[in-house]
DNA sequence: CGATTTTGACCGGCGC
DNA sequence: GCGCCGGTCAAAATCG
């Protein structure tokens, strides 16, 4: 659940003294890296490793249970998205511990350079979409790293231990904290990339500078699946909730990485777009770039699943390793197509502990060679950042500042088939643990349908 | 048949 | 002004 997201023109003065109030005194308060309110990263590495299991109670157990939801602030679609995709804990964290996106959002408060304190503080004491005690359900999403990027700050190599909350799609609640080579994993020099240019909206090729400045984008990172989900441009992308069309996909210079675009085919004329492309600098790690917002509500059953249907070509069936290269993009991007069992289990393992592994290999070695791109990304107008926020990656749905959480969920209830079951058919918090562990080990990220048996769900 | 992916071409922004 | 680069378009191919 490493969620990294780069929420380029997020920021808000406010938020940040929400942060800090709403964790002051507690060990994870930390705003300050220097500040004596940081958790000692032993305390972090005493925590399981397995990010999937992270229990709640060792949150508690350490002191942790005052850690506000970061996630609470957040009504946003992306996060909408993650969190309903994910299902379940995510680690919101800043790609660098060191990477200021908590000075950036908060300068007055925050002015440490070594913040132990994830992004995902920054997102604290917003709003209340994630006060559900939710239990948290794995899947890809659970390891996105979201980090909220702000202007002219340096990206710094991260290696400092971070704060993990667990988000579930309905909620947060179990705060959890990263165990330490978790947070090495997480550390964004694998998810530093380089969406240094402006941001586009559908009419790029006339719009100015300004226009596109001022259009928020969110750059998520997380942990790629293997390539057994990818296709032959062996491009993987996570499910979220909305229809992705792809339109285009171009090689990037100085990445060996092509990056796709997607559109949202959800609903026509919607404007949300999304780039993919891993991380230069750790191949297992995919970066999602968010631009422009979708007008219309979540997806119904229906319109989540248009497009979807497609499977992996034909050929790719009768052939493992090319299905392990070669596989439909719908499957990624509409989460609807099961892959083979084979390319499920290699693509956990493939998604997890190697992510983890390349991070640590990767984190001190390519943070340098990354940190311009991010300087350049996060030279957005922080007022252009502020303003964006509200207009973009609000979803119909959530339209309504004074929306409560209870609000948002009522409404996700009264759309004709809940999103989330389409992911997690077998529901979050219910049922029997065992079995749900079960089905960690087995989808982690939950990519993937689960077979017939085990789902309910009609896709 | 409708929807998607693929891929080369086109366009605009930006740096030199 | 020129060239590079990134983002999008659109035709063809593919798939269910």
């Amino acid at each position: 659940m490493f969620v990294s997201l780069h929420m380029d023109n997020y920021q808000g003065e406010g938020d940040l003294n929400d942060i800090v109030r709403a964790s002051g005194g507690g060990p994870l308060s930390c705003a300050t890296g220097h500040g004596s309110n940081t958790v000692p990263a032993s305390s972090w590495q005493q925590f399981p490793s397995d990010p999937l299991n992270f229990p709640s109670s060792a949150m508690e157990d350490h002191g942790l249970n005052a850690f506000v939801d970061p996630f609470s602030a957040m009504r946003d679609p992306l996060l909408q998205e993650l969190d309903v995709a994910a299902g379940c804990s995510a680690y919101f964290s800043s790609p660098n511990s060191n990477d200021h996106i908590i000075n950036t959002t908060s300068s007055a408060t925050v002015e440490a350079d070594t913040c132990n304190f994830s992004g995902s503080s920054t997102m604290v004491g917003q709003g209340k979409l994630f006060e559900g005690d939710m239990p948290s359900p794995c899947n890809i999403f659970s390891r996105i790293q979201i980090s909220a990027s702000s202007s002219k700050l340096p990206v710094l190599p991260c290696d400092s231990p971070m704060i993990a909350a667990c988000v579930s799609p309905r909620g947060i609640k179990a705060p959890a904290v990263l165990p330490s080579d978790m947070i090495n994993a997480n550390t964004s020099k694998s998810c530093l990339i380089d969406s240094t240019g402006p941001l586009q909206i559908s009419s790029p090729r006339n719009l100015g500078i300004k226009r596109r400045k001022s259009q928020v984008k969110k750059v998520v990172c997380i942990p790629a699946p293997a390539a057994a989900n990818s296709r032959s441009s062996g491009e993987v992308v996570p499910s979220d909730l909305w229809a992705w069309r792809k339109y285009g996909q171009k090689p990037i210079k100085g990445s060996p990485y092509p990056r796709g675009y997607y559109r949202c085919s959800s609903s026509k004329g919607c404007s949300a777009r999304k780039q993919v492309e891993r991380s230069r600098t750790d191949p297992n790690m995919l970066v999602i770039t968010y631009t422009s917002e979708h007008n219309h509500p979540w997806p119904t059953q229906r319109n989540a699943l248009a497009g979807s249907t497609r499977s992996q070509p034909s050929k790719n069936n009768n052939n493992a390793a090319a299905a392990s290269k070669i596989t439909s993009p719908r499957s990624q991007t509409q989460n609807a197509v099961s892959p083979k069992e084979e390319d499920l289990k290699e693509s956990s393992n493939d998604a997890l502990s190697p992510t983890v592994a390349a991070v640590n290999s990767t984190a001190s070695a390519s943070a340098k060679g990354e940190s311009e791109d991010m300087e350049k990304q996060l030279e957005i107008d922080d007022a252009e950042f502020g303003e964006g926020i509200p207009e973009t990656y609000r979803p119909a749905l959530m339209a309504g500042d004074s929306q409560q959480p209870e609000d948002f969920f009522a409404e996700l209830d009264e759309i004709e088939t809940d999103p989330l079951n389409l992911l997690f058919p077998q529901g979050f918090g219910g049922g029997d643990q065992d079995e749900q562990k079960e089905k960690k080990t087995m989808d982690p990220f939950g990519l993937f349908d689960w077979p017939p048996g085990n789902n309910d769900a009609s896709f």
